[in-house]
DNA sequence: TATTGTTATACTCTATAACTATA
DNA sequence: TATAGTTATAGAGTATAACAATA
C-alpha cells in the first residue's frame, strides 16, 4: 500500500518483499532517473530526449510529432526550435502539403541520441546483471507479457507492425 | 537494443519478446504515465506530487527536502510556495534552529496525495492483474530482488531502518 | 566563517488563444 | 471552412549567484 510517489526508497520498511505496486513504482523511478542522468550528460532534457527518440525512425510533421509525444502543437514549435538551434534537427518543407513542415534528425542529433541511449542501456543492463541469468530471463519475459497484456487492454497491440501508418 | 527513449511502443517490432532493456524502459514510461495522469486529475504536477509524497511520513526542513528530492534549495522555495498557496503544506519555524523552516502536510494535502496515490495504485494493480497470479508473484519477487541488488550496488540498503535519522 | 533559506534572474517546458497560410 | 504551424502570453519548474539571518 501507499506507493512511494516520490521515488524515494521506503524508510522504516520491514525486511520483507515490497508490494508489487511499490516495487514497480520504485523501479520506474530508478530507471527514469538513469535516463535523465544520461540525457543530462549530453545537455538533453527528458523532453528533448523524447523528441530525438521518436525521430530516430520517423520524419514526422509537427502535427504528427505532437500526437506522438502527447503535447500541444504549440509546445512542439518551441521544442523543435531549441533542438534546431543546437543543430540536432532540421525543419524540411513537405512536398505534399505546403502548410506542413517535416522534422528530421541531423547527423549530430542522431549521434547524440545514440550515445545517450547506449549509456542508458548500459545502466539498465548493469542493473539487470544484479540478477542471476535465469531470473533475468524470467523477469524479461514477464515484463514483456505484462506490457503485451496492458497494451491489449488499452486496445493497442504492442507488436503490431504499424509501418504502413504515418511514415 | 536501442531503447525506446520516447516511451512510445516500438513500431516494426518483430513479433518476439522485447529486449530486457526495452521492456523495462517501456514499462517505466507506462507507469510514470499512470502516475502523471492520476496526479493531473488532482491538478498536481509530478514535482508537486513528489513533494507531497515525501511529506507523507516526514516533516523535513527545506534543506532536507532539497536532498530528498534531489533539487536545489532555491527550487524548493518555489515548490513549497506554490503548495502552500494551495493550502497543501505549511511552513513551521524550527524550534531547534531559528534559521530553519520545517514543511508539513496539511489535512487537505494529505487527503489529496492519498487519493492520487490510491488511484495510481489501482492503475498499477489493474495492469498487474493482466498476469496470472503465479507469474504476478514471481514478477513482484524479481522486482524486489532487482531493486535490492541495485540499491546494494549503490551503497544503499533499501530495507535499512533509517527512522533514527532526520525525523 | 559556515549554514539556512529567500530573492533575482534566466532558461526550459507546457498550455490556451489568436493569428497566417494553405487546403 | 478546416487544417498546419507560429506567435503571444502565462505559469510551473529548475538552476546559479547573491543576499540576510542565524549558528
Amino acid at each position: 500500500m501507499s506507493p512511494r510517489l516520490a521515488g524515494t526508497p521506503a524508510q522504516a520498511a520491514t525486511r520483507e518483499e515490497l508490494s508489487p505496486v511499490d516495487g514497480l513504482a520504485q523501479l520506474s523511478f530508478v530507471i527514469m532517473g538513469m535516463l535523465e542522468r544520461r540525457a543530462a550528460e549530453h545537455d538533453l532534457s527528458l523532453a528533448q530526449t523524447r523528441l530525438l527518440g521518436v525521430l530516430r525512425d520517423r520524419r514526422p510533421a509537427m502535427n504528427e510529432l505532437a500526437r506522438l509525444l502527447g503535447l500541444d502543437k504549440s509546445s512542439i514549435t518551441g521544442l523543435v526550435d531549441r533542438a534546431e538551434r543546437r543543430g540536432l534537427v532540421v525543419r524540411v518543407p513537405s512536398a505534399a502539403d505546403r502548410r506542413a513542415v517535416l522534422v528530421s534528425l541531423t547527423d549530430d542529433g542522431r549521434l547524440l541520441v545514440s550515445q545517450a541511449a547506449a549509456r542508458f542501456e548500459a545502466d539498465v543492463s548493469t542493473m539487470l546483471n544484479g540478477l542471476p541469468p535465469r531470473q533475468r530471463a524470467t523477469l524479461s519475459r514477464l515484463v514483456s507479457q505484462l506490457l503485451a497484456a496492458h497494451a491489449a487492454g488499452q486496445g493497442v497491440d504492442l507488436f503490431a507492425t504499424v509501418d504502413a501508418e504515418a511514415r
